[in-house]
DNA sequence: CGCCCCTGACTTTTT
DNA sequence: GTCAGGGGCG
């Protein structure tokens, strides 16, 4: 017999589902669709198998029907149109995420069982191996290959379909993170995968042009999210009505047997095309390769859609195909051209009510779209509709295409068209119909038009958050940044909360003094606390300011960066060599340490010298008040040999640099004076966080009317334990009497919620205006409550893989139903985690490791002092003879390298002239323990990106040393790597990510409380937690855990006091893992 | 000289 | 509970 089967749908169990996806709905769509053979999805859910088991009973062999009380309960809500038979067959689909070839594979594969027993057997397995109770389609870190190996292992009959071969991100194909070919995915086992899904963004055409699917049956499903979407794909069958008939049209392809497809328009798929959807740029295939697949808005990649994947993996041209071909007929449904008849949204109550009308006289939807005649759709429609049918048919179908994740956008007729046979007569014929139809009471038809929420464009994105976008002016600005922009000619403190568009505002302000001439580009500094927040001012008035020499001109530095400048500029003045070097941290450990006697902390002196030095202290000095703790003549020893240390060997520490420049400036008038006259121009970011040395440089700088400009957040100070005082930015308006200042409070980055919460956090401390977004979202954070700090972890890791691959491709069903911020598309990249202390990380990185989810961790090693790195940099400052290289009390040696005198000479000769990176690829080959070094993983990764860093310094091998002694780890993080980030609450400083988790937030640990003696800082501990939490977009999980193992010792802490602090209303409590109650579908249908 | 074992440390860390 | 580094022993 002829049949349409539809073998790939979900059940109300999987994420992102309607919830009225039960059998019930199943057997009713089904028969209003046409649809004989439905699968059952989910059935390794055991919520869902036990339904299956309770509802369903045997039909012919492998395949269910629901039971005759049920069925007959619903045989009532369908149209006596459309009743038929419905059979069901075992079926669920997988996400497998996992490592092969050194990348992350997601990859979404359809199983089918014959019977129950099979499908206990594959559940069991699959139960062993990764979580299958909580998601209908579970996400497990299981290799497609040895899936399908536990699949064929349950039973021979049991098979495996790779679903929606091309989708970017979770297929067998997918140009984010599947194969390029079924071999390379199944590897040994290929031969058993005999069909193939080609999914709603690619017809069997495209897949035609791909000869490494010849011999592959092209099948078509719905993937139905909910049961309205049922059939939207479908095949065609002409068998007898059994699992294993079905199974061997697939197998053999046999085209009596396997008719073909019902197809979606591939244009109307929501992966059809390549884009950025938060951009709103679509491009074509040739468009993408045109940029090179970057963004020309944001300059991230843009996701590489359907049409491209298949075009780079085809082998044959547009229009060839293989002998073996399934007919295929392409469909809109039927409610898409009803509401581009009636010109609502295909939701529409109107729409629905046409829908079920036509489906009442006409019978099931495929038989009106595929085959019923004219006159009859006429008749029971409107020439309007046969029309549309009739250019559907025809494939006389405009679309624009869908791309990343939005879907295409048909179009049947030009507006006069339709007026054309609007105007002949009413659309339908049939009165508005108050008969009462069993299915639904019928609404009064709205008369306003479409509803706006549905179809409104998303609100638009703040221009902040697209830097690629230069500003064509300052419109873009709200009235206090543009104030703060436009002020000039005076000192000006900016209070800037997080999210207020703080460097947007700084870099706009600069490029007006420069645009209007009001400053010479050289008479501008930007002082900045990392590299990191240089760079990004640099890149962004690189975007406002046209002109590359003036940029060029333009001072932006770090603290240290221009200090180092300003050394190498007045060494003479400073009587210092013009080449010196940067003592690094590990080297400072390992000469303080040499320094102080056993039995002293040698942490603590090193904190010491570092304070001393903060406030402008060389052992000469007096230091005595504020070094505490250790006995001062032991101090005045320990520091005064560090210094001759350092002398000795041509070496300055991180605070030498302020601390030297300080006092040439304020000791010398000229030089004062000649860079006060330099820079007339000056701002300052971050001012809450600089300490006294830090200060006294800006002070030196900028006299009291100059037109200094800072900016900061006093709630964001957290390095207090580093010497960064909050005073000094509360001192400014003494300081500088002139002063004009605002305060930004609008927030461009968070929900309402999250601001309220973190306000809330801050409490009396708060020291800015209150912030606002109008930004809707969540109406809550979600607090979680774990057992052990390891399912603290684990939770994290399942939280985001349902966030990642719960919703990504077909979420249009929910994405309709749930607005907001709820069901966003998220890559991995929009994800931190944070915790207080490195220890935590620990545990948290190895459930990422295990879940093969992508993560970077902002550790605290920076480049320059690991393992291997600092060895080839010791090399190069021995073969520069540069400071640092020769420890005259063999201080600085590496142990690694052991070069002699005239192996060293050699050397010398063979590399001069060499580049930086030409001589550290010499130095990897010539050094024993670096070569044995080169095999490890880690190391390579080191070292590229050590050369990477080396290339813009060309021969300069000092600046090229000066350089990466300033660079941080933060300085590494990348925002474009489709990674989850891994840090600490400080790292997480000026940084935003859509979605955050912050673990462990519990007394001891937030706030932190060193030992027991010695109480937190509450203070700068909740303000911590307030840049943690001001992070976060949209989205912010909070945890807990009520015993934690750190440092050796099991604690059982309460819960964080700063929880307390969150209104109950803005807190969603969560006990994971206790398996939430549903509540229990009711057969409701419309 | 090298290896192994023991011992203590184990917040946050823009440069 | 882990890991690095120092000291001691072979």
């Amino acid at each position: 017999m002829e049949f349409i089967a539809d073998l790939h749908i979900h059940s109300h169990l999987s994420r992102a589902t309607a919830r009225n996806l039960d059998l019930e709905h199943l057997y009713l769509w089904a028969q209003l669709k046409g649809i004989t053979v439905v699968g059952t999805g989910d059935f390794t859910h055991p919520e869902w198998l036990s339904e299956i088991r309770t509802k369903l009973e045997p039909a012919e062999p492998g395949l269910f029907k629901l039971k005759d009380e049920i069925a007959d309960k619903v045989a009532e809500e369908v149209h006596p149109s459309c009743r038929t038979e419905v059979r069901f067959l075992l079926s669920v689909e997988i996400s497998s995420i996992y490592k092969r070839g050194g990348r992350v594979r997601k990859v979404h594969n359809v199983v089918y069982a014959p019977d129950l027993e099979t499908a206990e057997k594959i559940n069991s397995r699959l139960d062993r191996i990764g979580n299958i109770h909580s998601d209908g389609r579970p996400i497990l870190g299981l290799d497609s290959r040895d899936l399908l190996e536990i699949v064929l292992e349950a039973s021979e009959d049991a098979f495996l379909i790779p679903a929606h071969i091309w989708t970017p991100w979770f297929s067998a194909l997918g140009s984010k993170s599947g194969f390029d070919s079924l071999e390379e995915c199944f590897g040994d086992l290929t031969g058993h995968i005999f069909a193939a899904e080609t999914g709603l963004s690619s017809d069997p055409a495209m897949n035609w042009r791909v000869s490494g699917l010849d011999g592959i049956t092209l099948v078509s499903n719905s993937d139905a999210h909910s049961p309205a979407k049922l059939g939207r794909e479908a095949n065609l069958f002409d068998t007898g009505l059994s699992y294993f008939d079905i199974k061997d049209a697939l197998k053999t392809g046999d085209p009596t047997r396997f008719l073909g497809t019902i197809e979606f328009f591939p244009a109307e798929g929501k992966y059809h095309f390549d884009g950025h959807r938060k951009c709103g740029v679509r491009l074509s295939p040739a468009e993408t390769r045109q940029c090179n697949g970057i963004c020309p808005v944001c300059g991230k990649h843009v996701t590489v859609g359907v049409m491209y994947r298949v075009e780079e993996l085809a082998d044959r041209r547009e229009g060839e195909g293989p002998l073996r071909r399934h007919p295929f007929t392409s469909l809109l449904p039927l409610t898409d051209i009803l509401s581009e008849c009636l010109r609502v949204g295909p939701q529409s109550k109107k729409v629905q009510r046409h829908y079920h009308q036509l489906l009442r006289d006409l019978g099931p939807e495929f038989d009106i779209l595929r085959k019923m005649s004219a006159e009859r759709i006429t008749h029971a429609g409107s020439p309007l509709v046969c029309e549309a049918i009739k250019r559907m048919r025809n494939q006389d179908v405009h679309i624009a295409p869908g791309y990343d994740g939005e879907f295409g956008k048909i179009r049947l007729f030009d507006d006069d068209e339709r007026d054309k046979f609007t105007n002949q007569q009413s659309l339908f014929q049939i009165p508005r119909s108050r008969k009462k139809t069993s299915l639904r009471k019928v609404e009064k038809e709205p008369s306003r038009p479409a509803k706006a929420g549905k179809h409104a464009p998303p609100a638009p994105i703040p221009k902040d958050k697209n830097p690629g976008v230069p500003a064509s002016s300052m419109l873009n600005l709200n009235p206090l940044q543009e104030e703060a922009v436009l002020h000039t000619g005076g000192p000006f403190l900016i209070m800037a909360g997080p999210g207020t568009g703080k460097t947007r505002t700084i870099t706009e302000r600069i490029a007006r003094l420069l645009s209007h001439g009001i400053a010479r580009p050289d008479q501008v500094l930007a002082v900045t606390f990392t590299n990191k927040a240089a760079e990004e001012m640099e890149k962004r008035l690189d975007l406002r300011v046209a002109n590359q020499d003036i940029l060029k001109h333009v001072t932006i530095r770090t603290f240290h960066g221009l200090c180092l400048d300003i050394m190498h500029q007045e060494a003479e003045a400073l009587k210092t060599e013009d080449i010196f070097g940067i003592l690094g941290d590990v080297d400072r450990r390992r000469l303080i340490k040499s320094l102080v006697p056993g039995g002293c902390d040698a942490q603590e002196v090193s904190d010491a010298i570092s304070a001393a030095k903060q406030f402008l202290f060389l052992p000469e000095d007096n230091w005595e008040k504020i070094i505490t703790g250790i006995p001062h003549n032991l101090f005045a020893g320990i520091y005064r040999g560090y210094q001759e240390a350092l002398r000795e060997n041509l070496v300055f520490d991180f605070d030498d640099l302020i601390l030297q420049v300080v006092r040439l400036l304020e000791s010398s008038e000229p030089i004062r004076k000649k860079y006060q006259e330099r820079f007339s121009f000056i701002s300052v970011d971050e001012y809450q966080d600089i300490n006294h040395a830090q200060y006294r440089l800006i002070r030196a700088l900028a006299p009291a009317d100059k037109d200094l400009c800072v900016i900061g957040d006093p709630n964001q100070a957290i390095y207090g334990f580093r010497g960064s005082d909050v005073r000094y930015f509360h001192a400014f308006k003494k300081d500088y009497p002139e002063v004009k200042s605002i305060c930004l409070t609008q927030n461009y980055r968070s929900t309402e919620t999250i601001l309220k919460a973190s306000t809330q956090v801050i409490g009396r401390t708060n020291t800015n205006g209150p912030l606002w977004s109008g930004i809707h979202g969540d109406q809550r954070i979600t607090i979680s409550e774990l057992p052990t700090e390891k399912a603290e972890a684990e939770l994290v890791v399942k939280t985001i893989e349902t966030e990642v691959g719960g919703i990504s491709h077909f979420s249009m069903d929910s994405r309709k139903i749930d607005t907001g911020a709820g069901t966003k598309e998220r890559g991995f990249s929009d994800f931190a985690v944070m915790f207080r202390i490195n220890g935590q990380g620990k545990v948290i990185e190895e459930a990422f490791e295990r879940s093969g989810i992508p993560y970077q961790r902002i550790g605290k090693e920076r480049l320059a002092d690991r393992k291997g790195i600092s060895d080839i940099l010791y090399c190069l400052r021995m073969l520069e003879a540069l400071p640092g290289g020769m420890g005259n009390n063999g201080l600085f040696n590496s142990k690694q390298v052991d070069w002699g005198k005239s192996e060293l000479e050699r050397l010398k000769a063979r590399l001069e002239g060499l580049s930086v990176e030409e001589k550290i690829e010499h130095i990897l080959k010539e050094v024993d323990c670096l070569r044995d070094l080169s095999k490890e993983e880690a190391f390579k990764k080191d070292v590229d990106q050590l050369l990477s860093f080396s290339k813009s310094f060309g021969r300069r091998v000092p600046a090229f040393l000066a350089h990466l002694a300033l660079q941080s780890e933060t300085d590494l993080h990348d925002p474009r790597a489709e990674k989850v980030t891994l840090m600490t609450l400080h790292a997480a400083k000026g940084l935003e990510f859509p979605v955050i988790f912050i673990c462990g937030c519990e007394e001891g640990l937030i706030p932190y409380q060193h030992n027991h003696d010695e109480a937190a800082d509450d203070c700068e501990e909740r303000r911590l937690f307030y840049v943690g939490l001001t992070r976060a977009g949209e989205k912010i999980f909070l945890s807990r855990v009520k015993k934690r193992l750190l440092f050796g010792k099991t604690l059982t802490p309460s819960p964080s006091r700063f929880l307390k602090d969150i209104d109950q209303d803005l807190k969603e409590h969560e006990t994971p893992f206790s398996g939430k109650k549903r509540r229990d579908m009711q057969l409701k249908l419309f």
